[in-house]
DNA sequence: TCTGGACCTGA
DNA sequence: CAGGTCCAG
């Protein structure tokens, strides 16, 4: 379990280089702390000019590496604003944050009146889902998956949030047929539009955009579809005021609220029924903030991901419903009760971005698509690959052609994989991932 | 069930 | 074309 409450890092009184050493007490103790060690960082000159306001969330950095956890698409409300350091809204707050090398510090820089201190630590630890220990779960999901093991150790710290229910369903809305920095923008008009500004508490230090809670669904109530058009949001426009509409109609953001302790299923389903909501949205809905810790979205990367690892058999067929759940039950299946979780970490592998992290990685599994579907049948089937479907409920849902033992045959495609990949690690060493902070 | 096409915008 | 959804055959 982790810290689940985040410790004042020194009194907001105190100002300054001394703060610093009340820093080093009270992260390390009373144990003496080498010059040039991450303090310093926080305090580090041009940027702030004291250390007043600062937290620590405790999170080593197995735990929560910010890098891998808030731009990679599962909110579209923070910024980065410097090296590993961002600016977000969380609910009524604006958050600076920033990763350390083996913690991450943060303060609240602005906040809705209403938003009292006193609970900014349990508002954090809420939202970075603190309760959940991610290491622990790791752990498991590398000894049931050789690909997982693989690449985990260069993606760490990918952590699932939990985020507000209704925000997290229209930046989902907003996502469909459509790219990230687009959405981006999107839901920043939305914010800027028509949510509430939020005052900054330290503005003498900041003098980015304003930032605006999200809007409520009252506030969402008074923009028309003509509104959305003109701030870009396409054909999306018309979901957007659907759903609006319809959540209000079921009960508004309390309806949306009691989603969080019914069944998964239930939750999709009833996020189904909105208007451009489909299986993949109401997926990221659930999972990034109704805490359906099993759900898998499954787009196209986690369709080309789920192919060629644990379900060779579904390669080129479309992404219909019907192969949704499939996909969904083989994460399960491989990850348990935390699938979701162990696929976010396997979603940010495969971005654009970070694949050539991976060492051999692309060039490898290339390589085996290349030789057909024969030889990729039998990649990485791993022990008891897909020998029993388990639904999200725990129940055996091994009726259909999911559920069938795959073969596992010495010498087959597994290991021409294993040999491809340790050629490419000859070719391109492996760096340590520890060194790539 | 599954397939094909349309749908807004901009990188 | 892009981290889909909806609607008709």
């Amino acid at each position: 379990m982790l810290r689940s409450t985040a410790r004042p890092l020194l009194n907001s009184t105190i100002n300054a280089r001394p703060s610093c050493r009340e820093y080093h007490l009270i992260k390390h103790g009373s144990r003496p702390v080498r010059p040039g060690s991450l303090p310093n960082r926080v305090c580090s000159a041009g940027m702030a000019t004291d250390c007043a306001g600062w937290h620590l969330l405790g999170t080593p950095r197995e735990e929560l590496r910010l890098e891998h956890t808030l731009p990679t698409g599962q909110s579209f409300r923070w910024r980065e604003t410097g090296d590993d350091e961002y600016i977000g809204v969380i609910g009524q707050r604006v958050v600076q944050i920033r990763q350390l090398e083996d913690d991450v510090a943060w303060r609240i820089i602005g906040r809705a009146p209403q938003a009292a201190e006193a609970e900014d630590t349990a508002v954090l630890a809420d939202y970075f889902n603190l309760s959940t220990p991610l290491a622990d779960l790791v752990r498991t999901w590398s000894a049931s998956c050789d690909h997982f093991a693989r690449i985990q150790p260069y993606f760490q710290g990918a952590r699932m949030l939990r985020q507000d229910p209704t925000e997290t369903l229209f930046q989902f809305l907003c996502s469909s047929n459509n790219h990230i920095s687009r959405i981006h923008g999107m839901v920043e008009r939305l914010c800027s539009g028509w949510g509430t500004r939020l005052p900054l508490t330290r503005s003498d230090e900041y003098g980015g955009p304003a930032h605006h809670a999200f809007p409520t669904l009252d506030q969402l109530a008074a923009v028309s579809e003509a509104d959305l058009r003109a701030a870009g949001f396409g054909y999306r426009a018309r979901f957007v005021t659907g759903s609006v509409a319809r959540l209000r109609a079921l009960g508004g953001e309390a309806w949306l609220a009691t989603l969080r302790a019914g069944p998964p299923d239930v939750a999709v389903a009833a996020l189904c029924t909105l208007p451009g909501v489909g299986p993949k949205v109401a997926a990221c809905a659930a999972l990034f903030s109704l805490d359906a810790h099993a759900l898998v979205p499954v787009d196209v990367h986690v369709l080309a991901l789920a192919t060629r690892h644990y379900l060779p058999a579904l390669r080129g067929k479309a992404l219909t419903p019907a192969l949704h759940a499939q996909v969904q039950a083989a994460f399960v299946a491989r990850f348990g009760a935390h699938a979701g979780w162990a696929h976010n970490t396997l979603f940010i592998s495969e971005l654009a971005r970070y694949r050539g992290r991976v060492p051999g990685t692309t060039r490898a599994e290339e390589v085996l698509l290349a030789r057909g579907s024969e030889v990729a049948e039998e990649v990485d089937a791993g022990p008891d690959a897909c020998a029993r479907v388990v639904g999200m409920d725990g129940s055996d849902a091994s009726t259909g052609k999911g559920g069938r033992a795959r073969r596992k045959r010495k010498g087959g495609a597994a290991s021409v994989a294993s040999s491809l990949v340790e050629e490419q690690m000859e070719l391109a060493p492996t760096t340590p991932p520890q060194a790539a902070a």
